[in-house]
DNA sequence: TCTGGGGTCCTAGGACCC
DNA sequence: TCTGGGGTCCTAGGACCC
């Protein structure tokens, strides 16, 4: 039986509006929201500081609301480069605990350490970590400490801002049993409802439940919810996760609804060359291209195109959205547009396939030619060529004609 | 002058192949 | 002479998370 892990689980206390805070002190101790442009249709609380929550204001409120509840409040534009730039330091710190770290998102992250305590105690390692990095960031975080993720996650979420949580499994019962349903990670809006509809209305109704009767409902994430309430999750801490993206998508609203296709095809123009230098810096090809347009009355579709070539350059981006969007556009005022690339491949892997490819083709004419001497030797010269005047179905694909093409004209020389 | 933008994973139907 | 079923790909949409 192996031993149990030691997952921590880092998250910073609303971020954004902490690294302002870090930056301009004086701001510490107010309400602060960080939210887009309203002139834009952009103002939305995208973070708040808890001076600010604890008045109401929350994530994704229209600022005109969150201004109701907190008239004092004051609101920045988000700084991405700021927010990014502190990220990296608080990830670096986290490498140098240990090397299983997992970012999964610019403010969140695991981190194995079950090999990394160097005899320490976890707990005193969470605290010197967090006091790390509350010391040369001036950035508060909570820290969960558990067996697995999930409940590491869960342990991050139970004391904030600046708390350190350690979730045992046989603490489950008394210290995650009791959370109302919704506030386990993996249930939203939707789940929660269809749970409260068989009466489940804590974690602890729902690890008790069968899981059988649980996948009716809800498919696999079912049983999956199931397990994790449990204390149940296996996943591994993978450090390599963040360079497996699958997607590279932009979207924008417009600040006003359009129908004018020249108005349209500037943004969808923008948008495919956003998505082409972000493919440059990752170094990947595309081969499906998405659309989305989202209609004034907020409708949504998505359409999309597979490709059977390697894409990469805004003007095909460009060229595969706006016929996507000349296909399946309804004429109604557009709010916001969308590109994504999916189904990326690294370039580096495509030319290692091309060499691999060109490989085995040298392989197989090398082989090729060895049935065809082998035959001629057997039946004399000329054999294989006439066969040619009667060609076996074996011979298909064009490299393998060209073989043939290759290996007459040799046989000449 | 209500309701952003970046993602991942799952589902479900139809096409197509064996 | 009235019918199969598994597997994979493609497409569209939805749930969820930060």
């Amino acid at each position: 039986m192996s031993k149990g892990r030691i997952i921590f689980h880092v998250d910073m206390n609303s971020f954004y509006a902490s690294v302002e805070m870090a930056y301009r002190p004086d701001l510490k101790g107010k309400p602060l929201a960080i939210a887009g442009d309203p002139e834009k249709r952009k103002g939305i609380v995208v973070t708040s500081s808890y001076e600010a929550r604890a008045k109401g204001v929350k994530t994704t409120m229209p600022l005109w609301e969150a201004y109701e509840h907190c008239p004092d409040l004051i609101v920045m534009k988000p700084n991405f480069n700021r927010y990014r730039e502190a990220s990296q330091h608080i990830f670096s710190m986290l490498s140098e605990v240990t090397p299983f770290v997992q970012p999964v998102s610019i403010d969140e992250g695991y981190m194995d350490i079950t090999e990394y305590t160097r005899g320490e105690n976890p707990l005193e390692i969470a605290h010197s970590l967090q006091k790390r990095i509350m010391d040369e960031l001036d950035l508060p975080c909570s820290i969960g400490i558990a067996p697995n993720k999930f409940l590491a996650k869960m342990a991050s979420d139970m004391k904030k801002p600046l708390g350190i949580t350690v979730l045992r499994k046989r603490e489950i019962r008394n210290k995650l049993w009791p959370l109302p349903i919704g506030e386990m990670y993996g249930v939203g809006k939707k789940t929660e409802e269809k749970l409260r509809s068989i009466n489940i209305s804590t974690i602890g109704d729902l690890a008790t439940r069968d899981p059988y009767h649980l996948k009716q409902l809800l498919g696999i994430n079912g049983e999956r919810l199931n397990s994790r309430a449990n204390g149940i999750d296996d996943r591994p801490v993978d450090p390599d996760a963040v360079n497996e993206f699958k997607s590279i998508g932009n979207s924008n609203t417009l600040p006003f609804d359009t129908t004018d296709r020249k108005e349209i095809d500037q943004l969808l123009n923008q948008l495919a060359k956003k998505v082409s230098e972000r493919m440059a810096n990752k170094q990947v090809f595309s081969e499906n291209i998405q659309l989305m347009i989202r209609y004034s009355d907020r409708k949504t579709i998505t359409r999309s195109k597979q490709l059977n070539q390697l894409i990469d350059s805004s003007s095909d981006i460009f060229s595969i959205a706006s016929r996507l969007f000349d296909e399946h556009w309804n004429e109604e005022p557009i709010r916001l547009l969308g590109i994504t690339a999916q189904h990326l491949v690294l370039k580096e892997e495509v030319a290692q396939q091309l060499d691999l490819f060109n490989y085995e083709k040298e392989a197989e004419k090398e082989k090729l030619y060895q049935a065809m001497e082998s035959i001629e030797e057997k039946y004399g010269k000329g054999t294989f060529i006439k066969h040619q005047d009667n060609p076996q179905p074996s011979v298909t694909t064009s490299f393998q004609k060209d073989f043939l093409n290759d290996y007459k004209k040799n046989k000449k020389n």
